[in-house]
DNA sequence: AATTAGCACTCTCGTTGTTCGACTGCTAAT
DNA sequence: ATTAGCAGTCGAACAACGAGAGTGCTAATT
């Protein structure tokens, strides 16, 4: 569909230049420079009257009477929906990516960290990024490690291949024979379950073993938290980079924007409602239900196996970021954690 | 040893007064003002007379001819030495740190990042975190999980019950069953070894399975980066607090600061050369040896077993810093965690 | 009907001048 | 050694002002 019917070709073009100028120099657009700058066979006065235009219909707006203007989130939005969505990353990004995720073999959580890093540093911009997180939690492997007499580590592979600990207060002393063979017998037993297979299984099947009921419970503690949605830990990368934009100069806007995006309580609850459906994405502004995260737009897509264990990636900065590159960057860096993740997840039946 | 030799009594308490206030206000303190405040039985003329003298032996400097003066790094370092070590953190502190710290069991790495967090809010700073880290990396049990025919997930239990994981391309197709066996077989060979030992021990004594030398290269590697400085994560926490400070009202030195705290490298050198004996390290100003650190103060302390696994916590920010409030609270963090590490690394022989 | 030239008007920004209040440094008295 | 008193210094806040950039509007042009 068309993101704005009732503009004719000019004033579209002339909305791309003021939004993608806007964008690039941070300072309100005026007339006499789209008409000097860019090679628009109109004068400036025609410029005028199609700017006084897009303002009447929302597009722009002004800082004062005589200034030039500035977009608004519907402008951006126009300028997403019909410049920026469809960008490629840049080669080099491409093989930066590539290069930095392959070197932290198999390890989800550092994979999460590195896109974050990678990001920020492609739109100069904060990103963030969470490990793939599981639908349902299943459980593959745990594994018991004896610490002291009474007291033992139980880790716990996930489906997903993330490694998850906690410790275990036994009631009698084992050995740590005593523990791996527990472990044998309790893989067998729980191996592919979710929380709720495995208290069925469990009620229904009596283990005659004294500590693996001991065990069972704190997997079953560790699936439920797994399955919180408190547990959505976010990597959070560059938060220097929102104070070089002008936009951010007052330390007060500066100062809210480190504490909303460091906090991330308002990011955590946009990250859960994006996307389920693949896509990217953006958020402009007001548009935002977090009324913390109005002044800031949000670039983000989910990544990984639907239904499976998927995870988030994006990036948050003012409502003048660079949405083309923004989307390609974000665009590149799901699919390609989402290929890392197809790869570790994939199994034999 | 006496801190301040060649100030008498009098001098010393304007001192005192002088930093406590300045650290209070962030503005530069007046004679006037202290002769009013606090009791003396001196008159502001009496004071301004000192307080030249003070300027004079280099403990405080005016910001131009008619002003205040304001505390330098050697008035710092005499208020912490004098007054600022003995210091015991709020009863409610203590409640908060051992209630949320105890509620993550068994886990060192969401110690490290509560630990930074809570520190964080106490001093209304940016504070740091580091997991414990151990000195000579030693395998404690390993785990082989099938993700596909021919890779394998491999799960290590450190010495100090922290948990990698590095992903193996095996040369052949394994069974789960194979995969269990390998890691029974190599736990009994592996167990509490240094990456060195494996070393030796795997040249003299060799292994009939194939797949076996895969793996044992896959540990090393892991113990190796393990041992690396470079791998020492640090959980950074409340930049946003040093937003709030007046010394970082100017967007400048506020960009500066988030730059060279989020980055964290020089950070990182000061953690690594940090107090191996116990105490609390405070770096003032210009005493730092990281040229980009100068502008602030650092106040760390090293935490867990020396010589078997350590971690530091510790606080960043500007030179006028509360160090009373600090110095307490980092200590009581570090004697905490190692409270609760020793607890996890106890072990029977 | 759309476009353009021209011009008066508006607004911001940096500069300069001025006042006010706070604080010190110094001198002379105690 | 301490203090009172006073002249002098400095910064913060505010107003005035001119320059420059850009618009809105009107009237002429295509």
């Amino acid at each position: 569909m068309d993101p704005a019917p009732s503009l004719n070709k000019r004033r579209q073009h002339l909305l791309e230049i003021i939004v993608a100028d806007y964008i690039e120099t941070a300072v309100p657009v005026a007339s006499q420079q789209i008409a000097r700058k860019h090679e628009l066979s109109v004068s400036s006065a025609t410029i005028r009257n199609d700017m006084a235009e897009l303002e009447e219909m929302g597009y722009i707006t002004r800082p004062h009477t005589s200034a030039g203007g500035i977009p608004g989130d519907l402008a951006y939005r126009f300028f997403v929906e019909r410049y920026a969505r469809t960008a490629r990353p840049s080669r080099q990004f491409e093989i930066l990516v590539r290069g930095s995720l392959l070197a932290d073999s198999g390890d989800p959580d550092a994979w999460a960290r590195h896109a974050a890093a990678l990001l920020s540093n492609s739109v100069r911009n904060v990103a963030i990024a969470t490990p793939p997180q599981i639908a349902t939690a299943r459980l593959k492997q745990l594994q018991l490690v004896q610490l002291q007499e009474t007291q033992a580590l139980l880790v716990m592979v996930l489906q997903d291949a993330t490694v998850r600990q906690r410790m275990v207060n036994l009631e009698a002393v084992f050995s740590q024979e005593d523990l791996t063979e527990a472990a044998i017998r309790l893989n067998t037993f729980l191996h592919g379950k979710t929380a709720d297979q495995i208290r069925t299984a469990w009620d229904a099947d009596y283990l005659p073993h004294p500590a693996d009921d001991i065990v069972v419970v704190e997997v079953l503690k560790a699936l439920a938290e797994e399955e919180e949605a408190k547990s959505v830990r976010q990597y959070t990368q560059g938060l220097h980079h929102i104070l070089n934009q002008p936009e951010f100069e007052s330390t007060h806007s500066a100062r809210e924007a480190v504490e909303v995006l460091e906090d991330g309580v308002a990011l955590k609850r946009v990250i859960i409602d994006t996307g389920k459906e693949s896509g990217i994405d953006v958020i402009i502004g007001d548009e935002n239900p977090q009324e913390t995260l109005r002044p800031y737009s949000v670039v983000l897509a989910r990544y990984g196996i639907p239904g499976e264990a998927t995870g988030v990636v994006g990036t948050v900065g003012p409502t003048r970021m660079d949405y083309t590159r923004a989307i390609s960057s974000v665009r590149y860096l799901a699919d390609f954690l989402s290929e890392l993740l197809t790869a570790l997840g994939e199994e034999r039946p």
